[in-house]
DNA sequence: ATATGTGAATAGGTTCACAGCC
DNA sequence: GGCTGTGAACCTATTCACATAT
């Protein structure tokens, strides 16, 4: 909206682009404040400042990424994550093969250099796409580093400690729950 | 378990394994009746049996891809999905141009041969990966073509009838909320 | 003794209905 | 008149506490 100019926005249509009901919107924005404006909606460049501002995303943020498998190297040409904020920085594996190289970032590195990387350019979130078996050594390796956020796309449940925030996605158990809702 | 030879489970060990509280597990299992046996847990066999039968992956179940861009070659060749009881068996595109061809699934059909195959085969689910601009274009088509389950990996909200199941997942805004969550 | 199953209590999230403001 | 902001009502989900079964 900010691109094609739109000057103000009602909840309503906010909703309806965000899938849910306008008296959500409304009581999710309100919230963090008194936003809108009554009889008119909300002005598109004050939301759009407003939210970067609260996720964090108003200056690009570095991301790193583990596990340069299949699932791995999409993401590092994912163009999604530049569009909201987020670059992929750096991609780690355990095997730095010339296969596992990839065009987007100049080069994956072994897991031995990432304490450094993310100690030094105070790197906070990673993305974890690495086989279920290595998900928690690896999380370990991350959390000691200075990781406070994982995005876990490895099909396990690793602990970390309190202050660490993980989110799972897990695409078969997605595809389970689609399977589970469409019977009869 | 099944593979180890483990005879039972506690809701506790289960609770453990899935990251939720054991009253939770026991609560949710208790919805589809009295599975567990008091005093000893649940047996092993009996609830993977049970549960795939709930989700309808006893029998491998046939998917769809369409879009194969970056995100959707990888998942053709994303090996969860089978181990879970999903066969991706055709991937679909808008361009079948030589680099968008695959390994796994023999070919990439154009997307004008898609209504042909989903009815000719019966296939329910579809996981989608186009992009943003040509999402509700194609799922008109794929609910037209017979479709009930989608997984929606591109970034938009597409409207569909009310016997039609979608789930959203949206990378990007995954690493939104981490970064919101990680801050102070 | 041990672990499930479950009604009751609690907590959390959504929607309603309308007051408040432009 | 139009659209936001929000307390109250409602609905859904989680946790507790313990009865029940092996």
């Amino acid at each position: 909206m900010e691109k094609s100019s739109v000057q103000t926005v009602s909840s309503e249509d906010l909703a309806k682009a965000a899938g849910v009901k306008p008296t959500q919107l409304r009581k999710d924005l309100s919230y963090f404040g008194q936003v809108g404006t009554r009889g008119l909606g909300y002005y598109v460049d004050q939301l759009a400042e407003m939210i970067t501002d609260l996720l964090g995303t108003a200056s690009l943020q570095p991301v790193i990424l583990v596990g340069v498998g299949n699932l791995g190297s999409a993401l590092l040409s994912y163009k999604r994550f530049e569009e909201e904020g987020f670059q992929v920085v750096a991609a780690f594996d355990e095997v730095v093969s010339p296969s596992r190289q990839n065009q987007i970032v100049q080069q994956v590195y072994p897991m031995n250099d990432l304490p450094a990387y993310v100690t030094e350019r105070d790197i906070k979130l990673a993305i974890l796409t690495v086989p279920s078996i290595s998900a928690q050594g690896v999380v370990n390796s991350l959390v000691a580093a200075g990781i406070t956020g994982i995005l876990n796309l490895s099909p396990s449940v690793v602990q970390v400690p309190e202050e660490i925030t993980v989110h799972d996605v897990n695409l078969a158990i997605e595809l389970e729950t689609l399977s589970y809702f469409i019977q009869s």
